[in-house]
DNA sequence: TTGTAAGCGTTATCAC
DNA sequence: GTGATAACGCTTACAA
């Protein structure tokens, strides 16, 4: 005795309306759209009418809960507010719109305990697999993810401890951009660091590498706030630095952003640069090849990272090898009229 | 006779094993998940307590294919590169996560064939609703989203003909900026134009409507360009602007990219803004508070936009009527020293 | 307040 | 090459 029909989600046409609508049975429908070479091309070509004519459109959920694969991707960054990861955004989403997977972004907001709950609440979706901004993350984090065997590329730096990782050396990329201000006679370098996230604290290692080995490093140098960074947060900055030490003649700040607000406020306070003060920044936003005078900086190949992330995780959601396990992108420093 | 047993998704865990853990059945563990206050107190503990003792994690597919409501919303932008909707995104964000519904986005790349394609594939995730970049769409579009009876909220703009919108008038944002420059005693005010989607062309009609009513409106002034904008865009069509009517004495740019390119090429060339050349953006984006000189435009609520679009929504999806069919979150004149 | 049975729309398995 | 049948993991409807 059947029971009162439940609602029905979609559109409401069914594989199965297409089956009976075409002439042949449901199974025959999922091979026309899943492996249609395996089907003879006149019932194909029946099967596709009826798709077309019914206006199909099959169940992620139905499918996923059969196949046990979801055809999607989880990808955690710490911000959507920041360009970097917008552009690695956009990479990732050309590598997995081709190979018809779908992704689910996560924003941690900058917070290993977001992370980790982001990653919770995302599994209800069943993830193929995760592309992870950065290589430190939470201890639960970690265990989550091996737990459910879920394959997995690290972007932006690079792991030696064999995960897979697509990205660049932060702290190489900090100490070549400070040898480079060296380069230009300058001996009271500074820093000015924002967020305080992974990848700052590298450049800031790579930056006291360099000062060491130059011999002239001053950790009466260093300014970091925690707080987000923005051009305010450079401006402001600016003045304190100068204010504790005058003698500075270089400032190599851990993004654009902070750059740029320290070059506004520079010009306005009428300070000669690069002569009396050199300004570095880091990523090569669109501003810093804009703003007066032009940036300093190092250009990060933050595109080509989701496309490289993406597609390893492809490999290894395929239970291939990736062509491989760490790959350097690399960096390269954009010498502009700020130094 | 039981056949050979399939492949798991995620941990393998499933409400049966903490059921059986807790010794109740399948469907209690369902309400201590969704609707704990029907579930006795003692009950409830052992329950939660299976669920963290085993790592249970709910499958989203099973639920929404069982429920017929997936708990997720489309998110349909023109672009993941421009910092404007990433800014609608982080809105929609906040909304979203603490009612417990996740996110799709989908990337058009300012194509409305793609955006179609775009909401065929996405519908494959049954979607409770959708939130919409702009009032104008294919034809297929619409009439897939009515099919579908899709709950929906379209950003960015006002619409007159009933459907849901959240935003403010383009165009009269472009008339009042156009205004303020005439209020400069600029009377030969050029419009660059980028993109030309549905939003710059209201603009630029708001625009022309302001100098049609000083009467001093000049259709020489207008240069526009399809490809997307950039700085460097805004640095050539300057240059094409001045030769073509050096008589030029403001410009309106459709947006802060373009003006910051040509504010910098002014710089270069020596050409004194604003007295001979004001310069005017749309959007207030970060650097137009940091460029030299400081940028005049229009500051745009994109954040609120997306918080009150995802409210609306969330209204909509479950069938009540939202606060405003129509919210006019207006825009604000951001009066630098570019003018 | 708790449980039973059926069914959501698809795919894996096995048979023809 | 095609089809029947049984899962997949959950929630609805209904009963106790």
């Amino acid at each position: 005795m059947p029971r009162k029909p439940r609602v029905r989600s979609g559109s409401g046409v069914t594989m199965h309306d297409v089956a009976k609508a075409a002439g042949v049975s449901a199974i025959t429908v999922s091979r026309v759209l899943n492996q249609p070479q395996q089907v003879s091309e006149p019932l194909r070509e029946k099967v596709m009418q009826a798709v077309d004519a019914l206006g199909y459109v099959p169940s992620r959920s139905a499918s996923t809960l059969a196949s046990a694969r979801s055809r999607t991707v989880l990808v955690l960054i710490p911000s959507l507010a920041n360009t970097v990861f917008l552009e690695t955004l956009a990479g990732i989403e050309t590598v997995l719109d081709a190979a018809g997977y779908q992704m689910l972004i996560g924003n941690s907001h900058y917070d290993a305990g977001q992370e980790f709950q982001l990653l919770r609440a995302y599994l209800q979706h069943r993830p193929d697999g995760v592309l992870i901004t950065g290589l430190s993350h939470a201890e639960p984090f970690e265990r989550i993810l091996s737990q459910h065997a879920l394959p997995a590329v690290y972007m932006m730096d690079l792991a030696d401890d064999g995960r897979c990782c697509v990205g660049f050396s932060q702290e190489e990329a900090g100490a070549a951009i400070t040898r480079h201000l060296l380069s230009r006679g300058k001996r009271r370098i500074g820093f000015l660091g924002a967020q305080l996230d992974e990848r700052v604290m590298k450049r800031l290692d790579g930056y006291r590498a360099a000062l060491d080995a130059a011999g002239c490093r001053d950790a009466g140098l260093e300014w970091l706030d925690p707080q987000p960074s923005s051009m305010q947060m450079g401006a402001d900055m600016l003045d304190a630095a100068l204010a504790a030490r005058p003698d500075c003649d270089a400032l190599f700040c851990c993004n654009d952003d902070l750059a740029i607000g320290a070059l506004a406020r520079s010009q306005e306070l009428g300070i000669a640069v690069p002569e009396r003060l050199a300004i570095a920044g880091f990523n090569d936003l669109q501003p810093a090849a804009w703003c007066t005078p032009t940036l300093t900086t190092v250009a990060t190949p933050r595109r080509d990272i989701g496309v490289h992330a993406a597609r390893a995780l492809l490999r290894l959601i395929d239970g291939e090898e990736p062509e491989s396990r760490r790959a350097d992108l690399g960096f390269r420093l954009m010498l502009r009229r700020s130094s």
